[in-house]
DNA sequence: CAGTGTGAAGCACTTCACAGCC
DNA sequence: GGCTGTGAAGTGCTTCACACTG
């Protein structure tokens, strides 16, 4: 298939949870002027995004929503389950790991990783946290899809190789670093001090 | 001054990070072709984006990191303390207040604040959790900057409007929901769910 | 006739390529 | 000679506008 924008996908996301939204307050269908609003878009953008993977609605009615649904959660792969390692037993990874709308989308928490001797083998989550040298080992067994990685800045590529060495194709870094991921696996960030800076650049200039 | 695209942003703050741990290896100048490989992009991206405010090199030589990264965190808004407040006593709030890296940068997280009794008034990362009815009269008294939004969806309208009407002019919403803001107010989201979602989606259409 | 689906136009960001300067 | 700074060209995302259809 032709290759679909990274800002195409994430607006895929919103209107699912639109969507998700909508039907529990008992709607059967809706437009892609309801969606642009809901998401911050144009109807046009909201059609054309669409239109990259069919056409799901009815001209002159617009969308059913069990069935714009269904096609959305299909073309972003929730059809399923996705096992999801997280490597480092802190705040944020535990954050992640309770968070309920990941379990309801599919994402199930298997394992949790660290390198420090005192939380290895204690209870985190629902989880007993593994030391980071079974990845490897565990991964060859399990086969998980995604690891997230929580851990400070400095060990953050030493553990992203041993990441890709294990398999996984699919990285989301909380770690404030710049890494490399050979082609083939998906890397995503999620830096919050750029976010910050990106605020504090907004003060300093606005009028 | 013109636009500045919020992707040059971005990268300016990597660029920073960059300066900052090469300068601790004892190096005095780089070049844009250093700075484009450690961000993942072209030299002529980098000059490109230091274009926008300025000329901060020297032809045939490169860039001062002493200068350039005075440039950079001034341009970024960083040569001063910005005021941040916390709303959602929890993990995501938790993890961001004692980051390191945030103080480092001059965000320091003056209050806490949160809806639930049983947290109201215990001690939080060297804070005390206040009733998030206050914050409309703390605001008014100490003036913070920012807010980092940290609760459950449902609430984050609402609060975001409560921070909106306290005068607060900058927003960072960790919530998985779209919220509005009026012009003025500056808003980034980090949405977790919707990052696992773009890499279930490329993990579901890898060839 | 209301609202989708889509080629074409518009716009914004990126890359090129080279003049300019140290 | 080497590397920056920048107009011009290229690319890709967004918006427009309208044909189409239930």
């Amino acid at each position: 298939m032709k290759h679909i924008a990274d800002s195409t996908v994430r607006r895929l996301s919103v209107y699912l949870r639109y969507l998700e939204e909508h039907a529990a307050r008992g709607h059967a269908t809706t437009s892609s002027e309801d969606l642009a609003h809901y998401a911050g878009t144009t109807s046009a953008q909201v059609r054309k995004d669409l239109s990259f993977f069919g056409s799901f609605g009815t001209r002159g009615l617009g969308y059913s929503i069990a069935e714009l649904t269904a096609k959305l959660q299909d073309i972003l792969g929730l059809g399923r389950e996705w096992k999801v390692v997280i490597v480092g037993a802190g705040k944020i990874g535990s954050a992640l790991s309770t968070y309920r709308g990941f379990a309801q989308r599919g994402f199930r928490v298997i394992a949790v990783y660290d390198n420090d001797p005192r939380k290895i083998g204690s209870p985190w989550d629902g989880q007993v946290v593994r030391s980071i040298d079974a990845l490897e080992a565990d991964t060859a067994r399990e086969r998980p899809d995604i690891a997230v990685l929580a851990i400070p800045a400095d060990d953050a590529q030493p553990e992203v190789d041993r990441i890709v060495r294990a398999g996984i194709a699919a990285i989301l870094n909380f770690a404030p670093a710049q890494v490399q991921v050979p082609p083939g696996v998906t890397l995503k960030n999620v830096n919050m001090a750029m976010e910050l800076e990106g605020l504090s650049y907004a003060l300093r200039n606005r009028d």
